[in-house]
DNA sequence: CTGAAAGCGCTTACAG
DNA sequence: CTGAAAGCGCTTACAG
C-alpha cells in the first residue's frame, strides 16, 4: 500500500478539484452521488488514507483524550484504572476519538509540572483517574481545556465527575451485614486519603446510624498513609468484631489472609466485605462479597460528557455518581443473635 | 491560561518574524541568545503552547505509536498486556512520543480490517502486542510503516519481534526442578495456539533430552483451545507426576486449586512451576516459583527498534529475544530420590 | 543574525 | 454540482 497518497493526487487522476474530493470522501453536499462513488472507488484503490494531522491544524481539533492516572494507581498489582483506561479507549472509538494515557509522575504531581500532552497540545480534553492532591487539582483547573475527574472528586474544585456511588454501596454492603445478624462492625480504610475511602465510611456509617449502633473509634482501621499509596498493616482489634467492612477489595483480601494467618476461619468465626469487585475479590478463599463497580457505565458517563464539553463548552454535569451493585460470594456468615 | 497564542503572536509583540521565533523555541542556530531568552520569556508569559498537529503536517510525523492489543488478552481479569502498553507509554515519553492503544476487536481480526489508527494515519508506527492469527499477521504485513511484534513472534512473518526467552526460562525452570529430584514432570500448555507456549514446551523438552528423561504424550497438557483465548479445565493424569511445568502463572494458579480441591497439597505432593511472574504468582498459597518477564526490558527493547525503524526506514532487528530470570517461592518440593 | 516565501494536506466560505 | 482562493500554524530552504 503507498502511504503519501493525497486528496489532490485523487483529483487529478479524476481531473476533478480537491475540494470536490474532500466533498466527496466526507459524503458531504455538493457532488454528484455518481462522481461520489467514482472518487470513494478510487481512494480505495490507490489506498487513500486519510491524514488528520491537516484536519486537525485545520480545525485546531486533536481527536484525542488525555487520561491521566497517578503513578501510584498503577503498580504491578494494580490494574483497576488500566481497565478503566481500556474502556474509556473503547468508548471513544464511537466519537472518533482516541485516548492517550499519561502516567502522571510522582515528582511531576509534587513539582506541579502539568502533563506534557497539554503543552504539546496533543489532546482536546482531560480525564483525570485518581485523586490527585490539592494544589495539583488547582493547577488542573487553570488550563483551559475541557476536562472531567473520574473516580474521585474534591468539595472545592468546581470540576465536573464521575463517581461510583460509594456512599449508597457501602450503605447498602453494611445493611446486608446487619440483617444478616452483625452488630460488631469495623471499617477498614484510612478516612483521610481519598473521597471514596470518606463516602463509604460514611455510608457504613449511616447504616449504623439508622441501625442504632454506635460508631466505635476503634473500629476505624486505617489501612494506609494519607497520600493513599503505601498500605500500612491492619491491626486487629480485640476484641474482634463480627464483620469487617473493608474499603476496597485489595485491602479485604490482606485482611482475610491476615486472619487466616492468625487462626481465624472466614467466614465462620469472622465476616469480611470489600468493594470494587477486581481481581482480588475472587482470588481468594471464600471469595468476597462486594460491590461491583460499573466501570463501563463509568467510562460511558465521563466519555459522554468530555464530548459534549468539547462541541458546547461551558456545559456543565457536576458530580454524577454511577451505581454499583452488590455481589454475593461465600465471605459472610449469617449469625444468630443471642 | 489562554490557549490559543501562536508564534506569530508572539513574534508580533516582539516586532520579529515567526520564523525567528520558531528558531529560539527550538533551540535552533540563527538567533542571538539574548533575543532567544527574550522570546523564550515572553512564550511562557502568554502561555504559549506547541502546536504539535502544524509540525505532524509538515513533517508527515504524528509522534504516535500505536499499540495493537488483541481483544482476548484484556479480559477483567487479564492485566499484563495493560501492564506492558504502560511501560511502553513511559518509554515513549523520552523520545518525545505518545502511545495510542487500540483494542483489536475480534470481529475486526476475523474480517481482517485494519485499526482505524492506521487509515487516520494516526501513527508513525505499530507495536503489535499479542498472538494474532495468521491471515491478521499477513493483513498487518501490507502496511508500509514500521512495525515489531511484542511477546510473540511468526516463524513465515518477517517482520521484527521482542520476545521474553520463553524458551530458555523453561529449560531453566525445568533443569532447576530435576536438581530437586524431580523426575516425572508434566507440561501444561496447549501447544498451537500461541509461540509462547510452544516455545516454552520446547525448552521443557530440551531440559528433558539432557536429563535422558522420556517425553510422555498422556503429561503435555492441553489448558485451553487452539485460538489462545478459552481457558479448559486441565485433566490430571492418574498416576500423578511430581511436579508441573505451567505456561503460564494463571493456568499455575488455576491447577493449585484445583489439586487443593481434590485433596492434594502443594508442594508437599506435588510441585508446580508457573511463567510470568503476574498477579497470580503471588495471590495464593503457597506463592508460585516462576519465571519472572522483565517487562520494562521488553518495552524499552521494542521502543528502541520502532524509533530506529521510522527514523532509519529499513533498518532490521529480527527476533530479539529478552531474558528473563527464575523467581524462587514457595510451589516447589525437594524430593528425595529412591 | 534575521526574515520573505513556499508548502505540508486539508476545509471553509464563496462564486460561478 | 463544481472549483479557485484563503488559511490553519508551523518549518525548511534560501537570500540578505
Amino acid at each position: 500500500m503507498k502511504s503519501n497518497v493525497t486528496m489532490r493526487d485523487i483529483a487529478d487522476k479524476l481531473g476533478v478539484s480537491s475540494v470536490t474530493v474532500s466533498k466527496a470522501l466526507n459524503d458531504k453536499d455538493g457532488v454528484s452521488d455518481e462522481l461520489k462513488e467514482r472518487i470513494k472507488t478510487l481512494a480505495g484503490e490507490m489506498g487513500y488514507r486519510f491524514n488528520t494531522a491537516a484536519k486537525s491544524m485545520k480545525e485546531g481539533l486533536t481527536y484525542n483524550i488525555g487520561v491521566v492516572i497517578p503513578e501510584r494507581f498503577t503498580g504491578p498489582s494494580q490494574s483497576f484504572y488500566l481497565h478503566i483506561y481500556q474502556q474509556i479507549s473503547r468508548e471513544l472509538e464511537q466519537y472518533g476519538y482516541y485516548g492517550i494515557l499519561h502516567i502522571l509522575h510522582r515528582e511531576d504531581e509534587e513539582q506541579l509540572n502539568l502533563p506534557r500532552i497539554y503543552y504539546d497540545r496533543k489532546v482536546d480534553g482531560f480525564i483525570l483517574l485518581g485523586q490527585v492532591s490539592k494544589p495539583y487539582i488547582e493547577l488542573v483547573q487553570s488550563m483551559d481545556l475541557p476536562k472531567m475527574f473520574l473516580d474521585f472528586y474534591d468539595e472545592h474544585a468546581d470540576i465536573d465527575s464521575v463517581v461510583t456511588d460509594n456512599f449508597y454501596g457501602a450503605y447498602e454492603l453494611t445493611n446486608y451485614l446487619i440483617a444478616q445478624g452483625h452488630r460488631d462492625i469495623a471499617y477498614v480504610g484510612n478516612l483521610y486519603s481519598t473521597s471514596s475511602i470518606q463516602d463509604r465510611f460514611l455510608g457504613y456509617y449511616k447504616s449504623l446510624l439508622e441501625h442504632r449502633l454506635p460508631l466505635r473509634n476503634e473500629w476505624v482501621l486505617s489501612d494506609r498513609d494519607d497520600e493513599g499509596a503505601v498500605y500500612v498493616d491492619v491491626e486487629l482489634p480485640q476484641p474482634l468484631p463480627t464483620a469487617f467492612v473493608c474499603n476496597c477489595d485489595q485491602v479485604a483480601y490482606n485482611l482475610v489472609q491476615k486472619l487466616i494467618a492468625q487462626g481465624y476461619r472466614v467466614p465462620e468465626d469472622c465476616s469480611v466485605v470489600g468493594f470494587d469487585n477486581d481481581v482480588y475479590a475472587t482470588l481468594i478463599v471464600p471469595q468476597l462479597t462486594t460491590v461491583g463497580v460499573d466501570i463501563e457505565q463509568m467510562a460511558r458517563t465521563a466519555i459522554e460528557s468530555i464530548m459534549k464539553k468539547i462541541s458546547h463548552p461551558g456545559s456543565r454535569f457536576g458530580r454524577v455518581l454511577v451505581q454499583g451493585h452488590i455481589v454475593y460470594r461465600d465471605s459472610v456468615q449469617r449469625i444468630e443473635r443471642p
